[in-house]
RNA sequence: GGCGGGGUAGCCAAGUGGUAAGGCAGGGGACUGCAAAUCCCUUACACGCGGGUUCGAUUCCCGCCCCCGCCUCCA
């Protein structure tokens, strides 16, 4: 089965052909490490995520790295501003985020660089770029010259004409030309510093992707990940900065994935509309999130409300019944009669889903097939139930079905396997108390109460339910007996 | 202003040259002693506006309106 994938060099969608049959190679910008993360690098993580488990579900072997910025203009402006180290900030803020991707099931990248660990390797680049005749030296700053790359635009396709307009110089910088942007930078007082041959200094931002990818991956890699707003000018610069050293093509496939926005307005850290993902896993299943998220084609903008969260919470809690509910189809007596399957169901499904992932990762599209396996599933199980009894066969279907589905959700959408977040997150703890709660106890009442119910005394029976819930238990009957969970 | 992406039922959101997935909400029903939970069915006659191409356009082309993003750091 082909893959299609939209590729944002070429603005077209296009046939997936790896460089190497088999093997796919994947980069994506990691985030910048001065903050917790948000919402919105959340959708990125997520996308990424669910793309290099589909990618990996077709066959391929594949490589995925991921960076870390871990020194820059923000990290060090926080650092003064708390008197420590800028190391202690990044080290801080790198732990806050593997909590947070591991909390929603981002599966680790197989290389996670940091800057600062890589930093002769980008001054290698830059040596090299300025060796080419593509960089040039002013007191102790290198720039690299755009105009010297002639290509220069075609990724975010934009021309040097309309990029003269907007391009500006920043007090301090020396350009020769204001669309030059800086390769290193020279280390003012008190700033993180490393020896160069152009003196003491630190990396530009765009260089360090470049440096990692050629380092890690090589010189031309198959895809090229981030969010829409990387496109420009850093991913341009990237590619400005790699092609024009190596003279082959950097990324095969750029991928963008589109921006979450609150009530249309991009979440940002500036703009202060932004919902932090521990906030998002203090208050639900991470995999709602992750529900909502895939619920949007990836390149689509997804406008983030708890509307919409409380929304995806019962859409994630349907996907889950119909696979829970089993239990309650396993325990009803056979009916050979019963004449219904799913295995036709299952095939559709299937093919559904795959089709749909493979049509640019269309994972709304990929969503409705579950849920069209779902509703055959309940209708099977509604028949079921009603006629008190199902087949061998059906019962089997049924099964698979719900394998089918978890194994789907799970493998390629990295969903069902985060029941609860493995961090407990103070601040937003009166969402998530853990009541002492004696499950015998519990149970002792429950039997209570049916032994009330079987007498038609449903004085007690109610009042013992009333009560329970009173202290946060509620109780559901069912064909098969009563249930109870927490509220 | 330039470039890019959008405007689909009450909300969200796929998709297609031949009258349109899915989710949520709404309505009806099943189940229940009553509930809760769950499930089934279902409503709407939804494709921004105006032209054009076509036997036929929501889907292609042109113009317009509106929204968003990028053009400075940003997933």
């Amino acid at each position: 089965m082909s893959l299609k994938i939209f590729n944002t060099l070429t603005s077209k969608k296009e046939e997936f052909v790896p460089i190497k049959p088999g093997e796919v190679k994947i980069y994506t910008c990691g985030v910048t490490v001065y903050d917790v993360n948000h919402v919105g690098h959340g959708r990125s993580l997520i996308v990424f995520d669910v793309i290099r488990r589909y990618l990996r579900y077709l066959g391929y072997h594949v490589t995925f790295v991921r960076n870390f910025t871990d020194v820059d203009d923000k990290i060090i402006n926080r650092a003064q501003k708390e008197c420590l180290p800028f190391t202690v900030i990044a080290d801080r803020y790198i732990k806050s985020y593997f909590e947070d991707a591991e909390n929603f099931r981002i599966e680790p990248a197989d290389i996670e660089p940091r800057v600062t660990t890589h930093i002769p390797d980008i001054i290698d680049l830059i040596q090299k770029l300025i060796d080419k005749g593509y960089a040039y030296v002013v007191d102790g700053d290198v720039y690299f010259s755009v105009r010297k790359f002639k290509d220069y635009g075609k990724l975010s396709k934009r021309s040097i004409d309309e990029l003269i307009a907007g391009a500006r110089v920043e007090p301090g910088e020396k350009k020769k030309d204001p669309l030059d942007f800086v390769l290193w930078k020279t280390a003012k007082a008190g700033e993180p510093a490393w020896d160069s041959p152009w003196g003491k200094g630190r990396p530009g931002w765009h260089t360090e992707c470049t440096a990692m990818i050629f380092k890690h991956l090589g010189e031309t890699i198959d895809i090229h990940g981030g969010g829409l707003d990387l496109t420009f000018p850093h991913h341009e610069n990237e590619l400005a900065q790699a092609e024009a050293l190596s003279e082959k093509p950097f990324a095969r496939y750029w991928i963008h994935n589109g921006l979450v926005t609150v009530n249309g307005q991009k979440m940002s850290k500036s703009l202060g509309n932004y919902i932090t993902l521990k906030e998002i896993y203090s208050r639900y299943d991470p995999d709602v999130l992750r529900l909502l998220v895939l619920s949007v084609h990836y390149r689509s903008p997804l406008d983030f409300s708890w509307d919409k969260m409380e929304e995806s919470k019962k859409a994630y809690e349907r996907l889950k019944n119909a696979i829970d509910e089993y239990q309650i189809l396993e325990k009803l007596p056979e009916n050979k009669k019963f004449d219904q399957h799913l295995y036709d169901n299952i095939a559709k499904a299937e093919k559904e889903f795959y089709a749909a992932m493979s049509d640019d990762f269309n994972t709304p599209e990929a969503l409705a097939a579950l849920f069209g396996l779902v509703r055959a599933m309940n209708i099977l199980k509604d028949k079921a139930v009603k006629e008190e009894g199902i087949s061998k066969k059906a019962l089997e279907s049924y099964k698979e079905a719900g394998e089918v589905l978890h194994n789907l959700g799970r493998d390629i959408f990295g969903l069902f396997d985060s029941l609860e977040p493995c961090i407990e997150i103070e601040d937003f703890s009166l969402h998530r108390e853990e009541s002492v709660i004696n499950e015998e106890i519990v149970n002792l009442l429950i039997d209570l109460r049916e032994k009330a119910r079987k007498e038609k005394n449903f004085e007690i029976a109610d009042y013992i339910r009333d009560k329970l819930k009173e202290i946060g238990i509620i109780l559901e009957d069912t064909p098969v007996g009563t249930k109870w969970k927490r509220v």
